[in-house]
DNA sequence: CTTTTTTACTTAAACGTTTTAGATTCCAAA
DNA sequence: TTTGGAATCTAAAACGTTTAAGTAAAAAAG
């Protein structure tokens, strides 16, 4: 494949390499006729302008670096997939590229491309470390973070409001007569926990009720452990009437104990969870959560981050939710 | 953040540009002693070389451009993302950015990163239209295609062999006994369908059957379509005892609707897959399926990928699946 | 002790754009 | 006719690398 170049298109148009770009680049300062002639030429060759040149020349990569943690479970995945479709979405619209990438060395150094000039703006995605947003700080690039529960101040990010949702979610559980909740937290990311739990007890408390210490100090960390937490609170004596999880993959993962326990969901035991992934309205019985708009966090982290290229100051979203009711859930006061 | 140059490292070091290029490729031509003293200043300044200038000199881009055709139901979105995770795998590896793109225009037209020496090579991923592989072609940057059933002759592709998968899905319902064996297709893509309908019909032969006319003419094109397709074949006089649906969202859709019309599965009916996507395994009943590993496919995808822009000639590649039995198959033998 | 070869190093061109600063043309106003 | 100022156009520098070609010094060969 011939490389055609603005050279060439300037000789075969009769005019300066100068014009050439102008009318690239849509610029005053060349006569209608000019231009016309330059377009044909352009059109004609299928022409297309060297990237790297014009990176190099604008100290622009027109690259946004999408950092995600690491892949984990596949459900994991799945919700975050869902957020790049929303960042992809919008970048497309806006001409940038994403290159998905990951911390290199010992998980706490950014990749070369920001260092290197290959990166106008970086996304973070999943919870990640201080010496990560410090060094990005360093690096001078523009980034913002998108669903890290930990709000570093200072730090525009994108997150869902799990607090609010862990209040609905409870607040639901209470409006059906459910007074024996248990929780089936995450304590590896601290600040998601406590947002977790100040939306748990604040909604007990509107209720007069205080969360039963027994039922709530379990933690889980994917839905294998959330299987082992569920067998430890669904076999004690005096069992919950509800069990609200964290996320979803953790009440798939109760229910599969509840199941296996030969207990009947939900006229023995109910489950709520949080996030609705894609999984949830296809497991038996469909599962009541709290949904998040995955896509639409990507969408905004994209926008947020153009922004901030563009030197605007930006803020952080907390995303609202809402109730998705399915069938995990029994109403104890209509019998 | 200051910007430093490979001029300003070679002051610094005393010696030219070349020296201090010479020493960051390791390339010899340099003295020991000089090249300790260079190194000692580039890891004092933290000193990455500019991407774009470098990509421009090389007329290399070190990114490999992924065109998904289109993102459509959340099930297929999941299997090209787990051949996605291949990819990356595997690219991060080589030190090439992946960048995720669509066909622009009218869909058959090239991004224009191809053209603009942004692109060291192509995926494709999904079923591509002839024009989008004669443009590729043209430009002349390798590609490969992935997952595209249509195996155009004299490219590069990677491919789950359905026809084989087929034929073990239809062997082992009759292994169990069934004979009144219906099929599930999509005719969307003719070439799959061909696959499809080629394994299912020799392995009938092979038990000395013809298929039911009335039963394998059956079209689909998602969980809906299938939902549909199977309320027909259910509800009929003489109703098959197997469904072999040629993916697994198509025996999603078709299972949901035997549920409906109050069927036991797989006591009055059984069901087969293609695929095993995540969700088969949590359904109810779990759903028998022919397994194909997708993040292979994107490794390999990318190192024959790599193959290719090293200039070697690469043959496509037919990937063997295996049979995952769960618990959407009847055993009609031992009663 | 000269000649050749090797080694170590440097100068400068090249990659394909954008853009600054300057040159030329054109035309209206003086 | 001159003058001045848009309007149009262009030459050349700049972006930050790599590398071909060339030079100088040191080592090997004669």
């Amino acid at each position: 494949m011939k490389k055609v170049t603005v050279k060439e298109i300037a000789k075969m148009a009769g005019v300066s390499v100068t014009a050439v770009s102008f009318v690239l680049n849509d610029k005053p300062g060349v006569s209608e006729e000019t231009r016309k002639k330059v377009q044909k030429i352009i059109d004609e060759t299928g022409f297309k302008p060297n990237l790297n040149s014009k990176k190099l020349v604008l100290n622009k990569s027109f690259n946004i670096c999408l950092i995600i943690n690491s892949f984990s479970s596949p459900f994991e995945d799945l919700f975050y997939f869902e957020i790049t479709r929303g960042i992809l979405n919008r970048s497309q619209k806006y001409n940038y590229n994403i290159t998905i990438s990951k911390p290199t060395g010992s998980k706490d150094e950014l990749p070369d491309m920001v260092y290197s000039g290959d990166t106008d703006g970086i996304i973070f995605m999943q919870d990640i470390s201080r010496k990560l947003t410090d060094k990005a700080i360093a690096s001078g690039v523009p980034f913002v973070v998108v669903d890290s529960h930990a709000a570093i101040s200072g730090i525009t990010s994108i997150n869902a409001d799990y607090r609010m949702a862990t209040h609905a979610a409870t607040k639901f559980l209470l409006d059906n007569g459910h007074r024996d909740i248990a929780m089936i937290a995450s304590e590896t990311v601290p600040e998601f926990h406590t947002q977790t739990l100040a939306g748990f007890t604040e909604a007990m408390k509107e209720y007069g009720l205080t969360p039963n210490p027994d039922y709530y100090g379990i933690s889980a960390s994917g839905e294998d452990t959330a299987y082992e937490a569920a067998k430890k609170l669904l076999s004690s004596k005096k069992r919950p009437t509800a069990v609200l999880c964290t996320v979803d993959s953790f009440a798939i993962g109760a229910m599969r104990c509840a199941k296996d326990l030969g207990l009947s969901i939900p006229h023995d035991v109910s489950f709520m969870g949080i996030d609705d992934i894609l999984l949830s309205r296809y497991i038996e019985p469909k599962l009541t959560t709290v949904g998040i708009d995955k896509v639409e966090m990507g969408v905004l982290a994209m926008d947020t981050l153009l922004q901030k290229i563009k030197g605007k100051k930006t803020d952080s979203v907390l995303l609202p939710m809402e109730l998705v009711i399915r069938d995990s859930v029994r109403n104890l006061l209509h019998k």
